[in-house]
DNA sequence: GGCGGAATGG
DNA sequence: CCATTCCGCC
């Protein structure tokens, strides 16, 4: 059986929403590709039902912090059907990034990365809600 | 914890 | 290309 593994990312109290299309896709991810990584974490940025697990940290402009390491891999390695899924591989991705000038690492600063939003100016994000609150 | 090389796979 | 897996090193 492979149809184990459809994204029925349904958060439990929420409502049934998606989220949009061109989230999936950049300018250099032509067509249908996978998600990637830094959409992945984008979206869970966006959604407050997430606060717990990783959030935007105020004050420095796409710096977030990772609060609870074991569950954004473990929600991560479900979306990609890694069941093997761990904060030691995910950051490795995480790391790869640094060189594509896509996220860097705040150091010192414990689970705590920054977006490169220099680069990530598509024309396919309007205008990312940065704001920690919503606010 | 965090880094980055290397092998592997889609 | 973009991760995943594994791992030695700091």
């Amino acid at each position: 059986m492979k149809a184990g593994c459809s994204i029925v990312d349904k958060p439990e109290g929420g409502g049934g929403y998606h989220f949009p299309e061109w989230a999936y896709k950049t300018e250099s991810s032509p067509g249908s590709r996978q998600i990637q990584l830094w959409h992945f974490i984008l979206e869970l940025l966006q959604k407050e039902e997430f606060r717990h697990v990783i959030a935007w940290q105020q004050g420095e402009y796409g710096e977030f912090v990772i609060k609870d390491p074991d569950e954004v891999a473990r929600l991560w390695g479900r979306r990609k059907c890694k069941p093997q899924m761990n904060y030691d591989k995910l950051s490795r991705a995480l790391r790869y990034y640094y060189n594509k000038r896509i996220l860097h690492k705040t150091k010192g600063k414990r689970f705590t990365y920054k977006f490169n939003f220099n680069k990530l100016v598509m024309p396919n994000y309007p205008f990312i809600n940065i704001r920690p609150n919503g606010e």
